[in-house]
DNA sequence: GTTGACATTGGAGTTAACTCCAATGTTATT
DNA sequence: AATAACATTGGAGTTAACTCCAATGTCAAC
């Protein structure tokens, strides 16, 4: 139905994340709430979350009421999951742009445009880290053949 | 100098990402075209590329020309990955709102926005797979307890 | 009531990307 | 020259997320 093989089901059975109720014979049953989990995870997953930390933080539609413990750890791990997305994003804006260079500087293939690619990689990378890569010429005298 | 434990600098070498010559002992040095492929590879990991994509399709920089099936190759690789990158970013903009949504149910909890979150989260799951869920009402028939 | 196509289980195997270990080699310092 | 602090290697172990297998159970159809 969503495309999710057997076997992955039942991994995400064993590991707890959807465990779907039982028939009258020991055939799991996903009801209603299982898929929409199912969608909930395929969506966390293609954005890069670990199923450890799907697990137990995308039912709220199972509930009735929220306790403010739950409340309280859901609602940062939501925000700081929030961020790092904010966060990837823009890497992934500028990565693709690094890519665009990249073709560029394949097609008409000259030292000015592979330093500028080059040059373009180490903000992202500077940006990355949060800090100057530090490449100092004492750091790399001598590392060559 | 970037923070990359040794061991891993070994497997680099094992599985021949980052290759670094060897000094008159059998030590290992890298060079200035190796550190900046250790950048390219961070920066390419964090934007979910395998190192066997990565592998030999970010080093110009140490080419002196470029033969055109290398060319073809890595260029149409450049932009695949450059639509893959962007369907991602789509995809993480989407998330970052979803747990914006997500936070605001949390907050004020009642069925209604819990039903506008379902009703988000699908949407989203629509676009990731191009498709309709496709939940009809005989999928769910007596799929519960 | 037997056959075939499903389901169940426990457990083993796979892949990527590390990570660790033991045995051994190299180098700078006392 | 002995010691410590590095490096080297081959190979084994780890983690996440599957994926596969063999033995067995369930069930609808003939």
């Amino acid at each position: 139905m969503l495309g999710i093989p057997k076997d992955t089901l039942r991994y995400y059975d064993r590991i707890g994340v959807v465990s779907p109720s039982r028939g009258h014979n020991s055939y799991r049953r996903y009801s209603r709430d299982d898929i929409v989990d199912l969608m909930n995870i395929q969506i966390m997953q293609y954005a890069d979350f670990s199923l450890e930390e799907i697990k137990g933080k995308f039912q709220f539609h199972r509930m009735q009421s929220v306790d403010p413990a739950y409340f309280q750890e859901v609602t940062e791990f939501l925000d700081a999951k929030k961020a790092e997305t904010r966060k990837k994003i823009t890497h992934l804006e500028k990565v693709s742009q690094l890519l665009d260079v990249a073709v560029k500087t394949l097609r008409d293939f000259n030292p000015e445009s592979d330093q500028r690619l080059a040059m373009f990689a180490r903000e992202i990378y500077r940006d990355l880290h949060k800090k100057e890569p530090e490449i100092t010429k004492e750091d790399c005298d001598g590392h060559q053949i």
